[in-house]
DNA sequence: GATGAATGAGTTTTCATTCAT
DNA sequence: AATGAATGAAAACTCATTCAT
């Protein structure tokens, strides 16, 4: 009996949290961190108010919890990555469609908005999305040094690695404003941005 | 002494919305709309709480004239423009490491990230960025066009607005989280890019 | 265990609005609604002012509730009285006693002056006691009918009715400024008054 | 010259004061003493708030004048009636048309409401309303002595007393309320009212 | 495990009043 | 005489959090 308790008591709680964090993206993606209030949350989630302060501690720390879910979707997604310079270059290029509609999802926007938002004003939030980035960005520079098949300058690397950071969150971010884009132009697009981004010989020098 | 009053007079309106906007952008910047308190602005402005409503109808107004504002100053960069198409090329990319500074000013970014927040769930403040959003975009339409020296077809040319306004607004959502990019670097990245956006023929057809 | 609970769980709301509503009640009838805060009536109610928003949305509400449970309390009275002629006049008569000790209580007064004040001006609360006036009305037509023994042209029957609310709630009214009125004198004058009523043919043709 | 500033000076703040107590009066109707803002009276008197403050010390102040003006407005119609007993009642009567009149007017109606909830609340007020009151009631008991020709128990003079005042503040409370009374109708019942009141021989004996 | 009643500090906003000009 | 800028205390209302049941 113990056994079927150990095999169904932790579920529970990962059950419960899961409803709560569900609910509580549902919520933030549509009136953002502040606007959602803790009745609300408990509503959606189907569960007193009380209940969720024994999951989480504080409302701040479902948030927490949703940026780091943020930050290990896309750890994953970069992952099924090839490691072998040869493929690598073509399937980054292969993603970006995949990457340009995630990012251009309405409810996967509204949450990188609100998560960066929130991290530029809640240091806590912020020293979460950074170490989150930092993650990806590693990621990123190994996958970026493999494709272009030779060392970079670490800041030109940096700034490449920005780059693709930068482009999507940048469609995040538009979506927000402009859901009405052509995401297949789009697409074409970011492809060749991501060319030019593996392609160029060397930021720095150039740039003086 | 008349004159002397008439000169100042009528400013000293415009001096308190100043004051006003200035102490409210600041606060914005640090705590973001909702975590900052009417109370701190007027700390902040050195005025009463109760005289700031002599001057904006509601703090929302106050948000509202800061979006505005930004968008005008936003405008009259992109009006600074040539409008012949030999200089146009060169001036943009010329321009591109202006921009990179801009927006990566962590004032203009914090700000711009806040902005775009709101936006996402304050349908007044939504159509607010949306329609200077619509302006800027259709100074960029001309631009491109312009530079590019032929016809494309609408989405197309849509889609390398929209691209304009990712790299500029993705810098400044980037440098909300990590202030140390190498902007050399980053400004080079963003020549390449642009040309990218200004040189490729049809987005439309080589995307499908 | 479960009994006494479901006997005594839905009382608790029903309790706490009923705490609600006598605080406010007392509040409003010593400084009027617009000059008793939520603070006063949480504290006269022994609640805090967030919990006093768990039972009514607004203080309007609560000015609401307070209007239809005076006017329920009136239709609850008129409801005793006898349905056949031969008692009616009589019991009319006799009850103007009661209805004068009630319109002068100075408790019932202050409250029946701020409601019709409050209603000359608030819309939303204006319409509620039309209605409850209009309920009010209706059984007092009848009741004058009935009385009377036979049928009135309906602006006369309506003026009439006029008197009936005139007449108890200026008691009230003057209660509020001279409460040392002696009641047993003003009660034979509303008789002779109820009789001028019930008795005189026709007040239109009359009035010529 | 002096002669000619004496004549001109004292008017001007008459004048001044007038424009104020209309302002006020205006306001007081349409929104309740409470709700009018000495800003909105302001606007209306077409004068700066800090002006009010010259001729008035505070808003309550303003009340008070208003609540004066009305009492002396009702003494002056009772001043005109007739002083001996044979054509008071008569006169009474004919005069009960323009009172009826007079107080269902609905800007007469909505302030007579108003000051007395006022004088509910507010002590100031209260004794102002009571002190003109008192006046009025002097003026009334002699009207009514000499009418009936012969003395009243004062007790039951005074009851008698408080119906004339009844009646007419009742019409005015009860045209705020329901304004679309048959004031034809009305008059007549208030005749026959005022004929019980004055033809019914002892209202304390008879209430035994 | 689960509820939701209860708190009270905090929010935006209003307004009578003062006072320098 | 006249203005209206300026104040700050108070209002209604919200909400994260706690805790008895």
């Amino acid at each position: 009996m113990d056994q079927v308790r150990a095999a169904e008591e932790k579920p529970r709680a990962v059950v419960r949290r899961r409803q709560i964090l569900d609910a509580a993206a549902c919520c933030f993606r549509r009136y953002g961190f502040h606007a959602s209030s803790m009745a609300q949350i408990s509503d959606e989630a189907g569960m007193s108010v009380g209940h969720i302060y024994r999951y989480f501690p504080s409302k701040e720390a479902i948030i927490a919890s949703i940026v780091r879910e943020d930050a290990n979707d896309i750890l994953s997604k970069l992952a099924e990555l090839p490691c072998d310079a040869a493929d690598l270059r073509a399937a980054l290029k292969d993603r970006a469609e995949l990457g340009v509609n995630r990012a251009s999802e309405p409810d996967q926007a509204a949450l990188m908005i609100e998560i960066r938002a929130e991290a530029a004003r809640n240091p806590a939030i912020g020293a979460l999305v950074r170490e989150a980035d930092a993650k990806i960005s590693e990621q990123l520079r190994a996958l970026i040094s493999a494709a272009m098949g030779r060392p970079l300058d670490p800041a030109d690397l940096d700034a490449r690695v920005e780059m693709f950071h930068l482009i999507f969150q940048g469609i995040s971010l538009r979506t927000v404003i402009n859901p009405d884009i052509d995401r297949k132009a789009l697409s074409q697009l970011v492809k060749w941005t991501i060319d030019a981004i593996l392609n160029e010989p060397n930021a720095l020098k150039s740039a003086i």
